[in-house]
DNA sequence: GCGATTTGGGAAAAGGTTTTCTCAAAGGAG
DNA sequence: CTCCTTTGAGAAAACCTTTTCCCAAATCGC
């Protein structure tokens, strides 16, 4: 802690800064923003009395001149956070490079809540607005259409017409699926979330598809709810029940790709518990990479990440653009997801 | 979506008003804020037309003026957010309502970063700044101290003189034994954290005195890791091991106070593979209460809530009167935590 | 009917910066 | 030595709102 004491350090303005370089106001600034014409040596004075009084130019007075506040509002509903915050801290890390501070709105399912953050934002004359939430499928409890500065949806329901990025859900589920394909996985089974998803049946289809590519056995997905529970209950199914598959003997799944890593460390621990091994006699892959949960799972879980601070630093950057002045076309950008290979899916068969 | 598809309304000015109720700019201003003097009936022309207009005061102008912002700053370094987050929510809860909007800075641990946000922040005006961290015992990567405006330290190490809000853990540790005494638990262990937090020390403390308050054994604290792992661990040493207490037969705990929650999953889990029942032969307690892990426990988790929206909340009024001119006195200020009763530690014998 | 007070409302400064104009001095061409 | 161009720098407007001060008209007291 360097603590110098000093009190109460003023805030120095540009007038102070010029009479005491003996310039005006006018030169001064233009000497400070490279502009005008002078010469080098009054220039190079100026820059050095601001340097020496700690001079730094008072933002509120620039927005209002620039009509640019430098300030950008983001705009989420997820509570929890699990889904917001990487994507939170990209938009962020994306901005405070170029200057930009987020202004952080947590609305809740709240519409009364949700307008009164988006007036003050508008009031404060924010450069753009970023709407994120918790589900791909649900609009925020607010209308941003119309806005007279431009929105940017990430990981939420866009406006039509709107510039949106969301993960590419369907590309994740083939990651995971095309990854047991490689390791020799012959009967892959989806144990996902409820019906009310859209990223339920998005995944679902992928891996219909990839396993219908290469002439695998399709199992009907299990629709469930998204928790630890749920897996437990699915493993039952999948495992006690007559088998799904027309084949003999070997019916039993030997790959389950779930649709959350909750639903995954549930699937897991039931496994265990009837005494099959994981990954040598069933592979699990996950979805979200939620890091604290994959790494407590034992052993530790494989799972796709949908890459969601990238997600959010592409989508502070695209603002910036947008706010800069470029055109953009509308429409969704779909992001690729990363498949993140932990313990339980089983190692390639070359090593 | 209401998409009355009007393409940009323009933001409509004072001036515009004025013009248009036909008085001047001083007399439009004064009739919106309920200052000066003039008939109820001109105060109620202008009123109506800046209603039809939709003027909304330009927050910069006035924050110009004013030297006020109506803005504070959020400065965090817990990027996974888990106590960050209830925090967050908490402060903005009780600033938007004063129309006070929150800039969030995640600063991770990077001197460099935080120094940026935190001159971003003073450039634009910030009217306070409130620091918050993921461990009550270390300081943020940035010297906050003779700021020129007010600093309020939540859930993270304060400077020295400095108003700060922490989380009483002592007491908190003190909630959960004291309710396991009150279930007639005689035998009750503790496992938790590293020794390089302080919270560990400051809840084994709180856990000794209440045993020794009421004559019940001691057994020495179990410092290890913050994880499930180390819960499973904790379990072998305690059930394993000769008995630390001297008397016959029974000398294996009957509870188990946790340092958080996954520490408390984990000893769980272990109980149950080896027969034992919770709450019914062992109750369990955690700490921390993260409800998506307390819930996904079998039998879910009784826990402590350390009460962090609360204390986002209580540090967000105080930084406001602080910045409204208020004095208060520094020092630290301890809320109180509450237990979360689920069913991991049994119920009481009255039911 | 005249001076003193109240009333209703406007002019202007302030807040801090940027930018456009303007202008005097200096330099160059002839 | 005169005319034109360049150079260096300042004056002022603009951004939008609030607040202080001021003034004219109306009201009041007598």
């Amino acid at each position: 802690m360097s603590s110098d004491a000093s009190p109460a350090p003023a805030p120095v303005t540009l007038r102070e800064v010029a009479a005491s370089a003996g310039v005006s106001v006018a030169t001064a600034s233009k000497a400070l923003n490279g502009q005008g014409r002078m010469t080098a040596e009054t220039r190079e004075r100026i820059r050095e009395t601001a340097r020496r009084l700690g001079f730094r130019p008072n933002s509120l007075a620039q927005s209002l001149l620039r009509r640019r506040s430098f300030t950008v509002g983001l705009l989420t509903n997820d509570t929890y956070g699990r889904f917001s915050l990487p994507l939170m801290s990209g938009v962020s890390d994306a901005l405070v490079d170029a200057g930009v501070s987020v202004f952080l709105c947590n609305v809740e399912d709240d519409t009364r809540l949700a307008q009164l953050h988006v007036e003050a934002m508008l009031d404060k004359r924010v450069d753009g607005i970023i709407a994120t939430g918790k589900r791909i499928d649900r609009h925020l409890p607010v209308d941003l259409a119309n806005l007279r500065i431009p929105v940017i949806y990430a990981f939420t329901q866009p406006d039509p017409g709107a510039i949106a990025f969301v993960s590419d859900d369907s590309g994740g589920a083939r990651l995971a699926v095309e990854h047991f394909c490689r390791l020799g996985r012959k009967r892959i089974a989806h144990v996902t979330g409820p019906a009310s998803f859209a990223v339920v049946h998005e995944r679902a289809q992928a891996y219909r598809d990839v396993l219908t590519e290469k002439g695998l056995p399709v199992m009907e997905p299990l629709l469930g709810s998204w928790s630890e529970a749920w897996g437990h209950e699915a493993v039952k199914k999948l495992f006690d029940g007559q088998g799904k598959l027309s084949k003999t003997g070997s019916e039993k799944p030997d790959a389950v790709f779930c649709g959350n890593d909750q639903i995954a460390r549930g699937v897991i621990d039931a496994l265990r518990e009837r005494g099959l091994g994981v990954p040598d006699d069933v592979g699990v892959i996950g979805f979200d990479n939620w890091q604290i949960v994959a790494e407590a799972t034992r052993p530790p879980l494989t799972s796709v990440d949908m890459n969601l601070a990238a997600l959010g630093r592409e989508a502070g950057l695209t603002l910036l653009s947008l706010v800069g002045g470029q055109p953009a076309a509308p429409g969704i950008r779909k992001l690729p997801c990363r498949l993140v290979v932990r313990q339980s899916c089983g190692r390639p068969p070359d090593g």
